[in-house]
DNA sequence: AATATAAGTTAACGGTGTTAATTAAAATAA
DNA sequence: TTATTTTAATTAACACCGTTAACTTATATT
């Protein structure tokens, strides 16, 4: 009986070998200009035996966004451990830079997840393991910041969904709009995460 | 030579029917999702018929992102208007408010301008007309607001940009992912509004 | 009325995601 | 080991796509 067990993990290998052409393509064309054909050439199968693996185009793309989240949440994560700091309003502003940083960082993998397929965001998140602890994570260090008296009292929802948007509102924009005549970057970014603490002080 | 003028009209109405069939479809369907095929049915033309009017479906869209800016700045410049307020503050205010609601009311226009084609806005803008001075006009709200002490004397610029990505951030989140625990939403604009005008005093 | 110009049509090219039918390979049963 | 069944891969095909080229029809100019 070991033949199904050999069988799993080619399977798993061939989903494998699926997943790193197409994100590579993906990354670099974008979801839309990423064919199945391309993917199936540079894996040289038929592109139609990629559908023994993935239902479709879009569950490659799934699978996709779960990795590309976990790099997010490993980014913040770091992020706001490299301020080895107790102090939890640097902690927070902490992650708000890592949080922006991954954006520069990663301009494809945010664009693809946080502006193109945001609306699949609730299928990577709410599976299995700790992919929803993200936002939460955020919530708890906004959360504490509170009871130190750090940062005014407030809902701990809501405040981080408002910390949120401003970080979105940054990060995609300067990655979507490069060509705009933005400040200079560094001075807008602190600009921008001091305002937004400074509003909830 | 009247044939000459007549028929510059008679090109202008085609292109105004090609543009109305156009726009219902890409705010409904998305831009991918419409075809050339599918605009020249509703118009009982063949697809080809198009190109003697549009060099390319990408024409199309540049057309309906100019009309669309319109309305978006019509929106901004009335809702400035109907806080008749000379305060500066609350003016400011009044078209941080009004960006939202835009947002609100043309999901699909925000979604087609600023989120899915923002890259495209430079050729929007920055075409004989005002359309340019829609961002100017943040700006000198602000600037105003500074001259008279409301807000805290700064680069302008980089206030107003500042702004922009806080409006963006929540605009674009609560369009693009519905489907999230959001707070009430009227609470978190303004709970928002709020955070960022604080951020600046 | 004959000719040149413009605007519309159909046909075609190379591409897309995906399904169905078919062949080749592997696993199971005899 | 052979025969049979299951599985995985292939090719063919469908219904689309944006766009170009060739051709026909209508309009305008001579």
């Amino acid at each position: 009986m070991s033949t199904k067990e050999r069988r799993k993990r080619e399977i798993e290998e061939m989903r494998l070998e699926i997943i790193e052409a197409a994100v590579g393509l993906f990354l670099s064309d974008g979801y839309a200009n990423v064919s199945m054909r391309k993917i199936a050439k540079q894996i040289d199968y038929s592109p139609t035996a990629i559908y023994n693996y993935f239902a479709n185009k879009e569950e490659i793309l799934i699978q996709i966004l779960r990795q590309g989240y976990s790099i997010f949440l490993s980014s913040l994560k770091e992020g706001v451990a490299k301020s080895d700091s107790q102090d939890a309003l640097e902690r927070l502003k902490a992650s708000l830079y890592a949080y922006i940083e991954f954006g520069f960082k990663h301009p494809d993998y945010y664009r693809l997840i946080f502006i193109e397929n945001l609306h699949q965001l609730q299928r990577v998140m709410t599976e299995e393991d700790d992919r929803i602890r993200g936002f939460l994570l955020l919530t708890e260090i906004v959360a504490k910041a509170m009871s130190t008296g750090a940062l005014k009292k407030n809902d701990a929802q809501l405040v981080s969904q408002s910390l949120w948007a401003s970080l979105h509102g940054i990060t995609s924009l300067l990655i979507t709009f490069p060509d705009f005549s933005w400040h200079e970057k560094e001075g807008f970014v602190t600009f921008q995460v001091d305002a937004m603490i400074k509003g909830l002080t």
